[in-house]
DNA sequence: CGGGATCCGCCCGGATACTG
DNA sequence: CAGTATCCGGGCGGATCCCG
């Protein structure tokens, strides 16, 4: 997903640019097709690979696998092996994500409300053009 | 960009399905490479196409365009023309963006603190597989 | 100045099949 | 149960050229 080693400001020497826009570097963390509620998902608890399968509708294994790697490379979620039989593995959230929590129920509310209003500026603009 | 209409919540009416996640919108919205700086750039104020692509490194003419129409079409960004010679064209936020500047400017925080922490986590990772 | 049109490579993500 | 391997199509975004 974010394989591409984003800059996540580099080398702190130097002087750092001052252009440097962290924002995009969030996105590219969350913004695949489903990280971000893989994310919610563990948000609630603790979940095993066929919950979180099973809880995200039209997630196939494939993604849902790659989703949690990356999020697990980049830190955000653990993932703990039980050496049970059959197998059982637990992802969970890291205290990393819990400052941005908050924030990102805040956009979601945001979404709720601004839905129609966006989708009325898209028929307007689709109409016209 | 986000040319694919998603779904916005769509019908209100017959339930609207509870498991739906607004999430993933708000990101579809915003999750381009180049929307969220192009954002960020407008909410220091109204700016002219070259100024824009000037103020934000490493984006091509293409692709400034079609951030903006995506944006526009969505109704988060307003461009008006001034009838001049030479064209003169501005770029603003709509009021429907103001109820997420918080919630964006927090996720920006949230990645300067996080960086250094998500750094190390890549590269324990990536050492270790 | 502020775009539009076109071509194209690459990677994201879906489908399917196989495994410890 | 919890993945991995492989194939593949679509679209996102870069480069380049042209236009009013």
């Amino acid at each position: 997903m974010s394989q591409r080693n984003i800059a996540v400001t580099d080398q702190p020497g130097a002087g750092a640019g001052p252009e440097d826009c962290p924002l995009p570097e969030v996105l590219a963390l969350i913004g695949g097709k489903w990280s971000a509620q893989v994310l919610v998902e563990l948000g609630a608890g603790p979940r095993r690979f066929t919950q979180l399968e099973r809880a995200i509708e039209g997630i196939s294994r494939r993604m849902l696998t790659v989703s949690l790697r990356d999020l697990e490379r980049n830190g955000l979620v653990t993932r703990t092996v039980h050496p049970d039989s059959p197998p059982r593995v637990e992802y969970a959230t890291t205290p990393l994500i819990e400052d941005i929590r908050e924030p990102l129920e805040a956009l979601t509310a945001w979404a709720r409300r601004a839905a129609p209003v966006i989708t009325a500026a898209r028929r307007t603009y689709d109409s016209h053009r």
